[in-house]
DNA sequence: TTTAAAATGTGGTAAATACCACATACTTGT
DNA sequence: ACAAGTATGTGGTATTTACCACATTTTAAA
């Protein structure tokens, strides 16, 4: 065990620091503090690079990251580490597992730096309460946003990563961004090499692909602002 | 406009059909009756093929199926359509949505078939009671669940999906299943074409593929039982 | 049992992609 | 303006995969 200590958290303890976090969105001084003494809220601290949590193992907690910060990571059985997500101050992790009840972890959350960690049980959002307390309701809500908008996220790059070819992908994912935006010109918020790690494809293998979309007229693009043929499939099938 | 009708749910009608919904897992009858009053629940009936929602809009409905099954289905640039999933009578669809706000939906929904589906509004959820109703924390409690569950899936598919070579997709898969069933050896809950179209590859590909890592010692099978060699990271980096 | 139907495996080939090396363009700081 | 560093594009090749046709095995039905 790393030099981690268990600090159980002491209600009296200022509530300020906690009113930026997510998870705790709209709730008043009393109702945090009911929160973090009925989630039997405790704080500790990791040095970088030990793991808080392991693939294979099961958590009742969920974790927020008060300083420093963490990555969820996966190794497969040849050992290769891919890093699937970074989350920093404010940010949550294991909630979903921690919702569920014996759900296996199937990857590592491990500190990226320093980092101190307030984990909370799950406990009391899992029992069916007669009458509930407004910090209960309020807690689920926030959780339910989080899932929610985590699950947008999930099942969109789901979708885009679904054909098998680069230009599938690429063509699913500047129609996501068309829909959202209800426009055909649009800056996407990554770089070449953060769409292809998103697309799961080669960089290299990209910029050939886009480069031959546009020299077909399907898509323009200049840097990181693209446009696509208005009607395009109508073409394709008059 | 096709032939659907609106219909107002009366709140005398009986409540026991909707009893095995998980959307209203353990609510009382009146708890239930609570929530549909105030879900502005609302039945329409649609003829298979007829879409319920289109991509590119809004809601701030979600759906239950009573009857019936409708598809998610995703329509690319090049008109090419893919179904996403298949909900039956009990399932909940665009619940994503509507918990968040003006989401524009990147699907379709459509009548699989003749089908009665109950609407149910959201906003109830969205303002912030001073003293939550037990129906409304029971109802926020059941959506969280129904959604980190679906999260776990979704991170699941993305994760075994991500390796570009279908030898690592099956890896990823297999150490998933070896991990939450905490064996070497294990049935999966899918024939050979549901495991190609889950990990985005050939079927024919996928069957050469699993007969190479079978003649190089790495895992066997027989029909949709798979067991791994244990410890083979262990082997390849010594 | 026999037959049909479905599921799975195999071989061959064209197409797509990863990967490497490197050229070009753009950005930033001095 | 210049240089250094970063981002993006391109050419070539080996690898991987999709796709087709078809063999084999397994399951279901008659």
């Amino acid at each position: 065990m790393p030099d981690d200590r268990d600090n159980r958290f002491a209600s009296e303890e200022g509530t300020e620091k906690y009113k930026g976090i997510p998870l705790f969105h709209g709730m008043s001084p009393e109702e945090l503090s009911d929160s973090l003494a009925h989630l039997d809220a405790r704080k500790r601290s990791y040095r970088k690079g030990t793991f808080l949590l392991r693939a294979g193992s099961t958590t009742r907690c969920m974790g927020i990251v008060l300083s420093g910060s963490v990555t969820i990571e996966s190794t497969d059985l040849c050992g290769n580490c891919t890093i699937l997500s970074h989350i920093g101050p404010g940010g949550i992790f294991a909630e979903t597992y921690a919702c569920l009840e014996k759900e296996v972890l199937l990857v590592d959350v491990r500190a990226n730096e320093d980092c101190v960690i307030l984990f909370l049980s799950t406990e009391c959002i899992k029992n069916q309460p007669s009458v509930p307390e407004s910090w209960q309701y309020k807690l689920v809500r926030n959780l339910l946003m989080i899932s929610a908008r985590k699950n947008l996220l999930l099942s969109g790059r789901s979708f885009h990563t679904a054909s098998r070819t680069i230009r599938g992908k690429v063509l699913a994912y500047l129609h996501s961004i068309s829909l959202q935006t209800r426009s055909d010109a649009f800056d996407i918020p990554f770089d070449r090499q953060q769409l292809a790690d998103y697309l799961n494809v080669d960089r290299t293998a990209l910029s050939k692909e886009l480069g031959k979309m546009k020299r077909e007229g399907i898509i323009t693009f200049r840097r990181n602002h693209f446009g696509i043929r208005p009607h395009y499939m109508d073409e394709i099938f008059p």
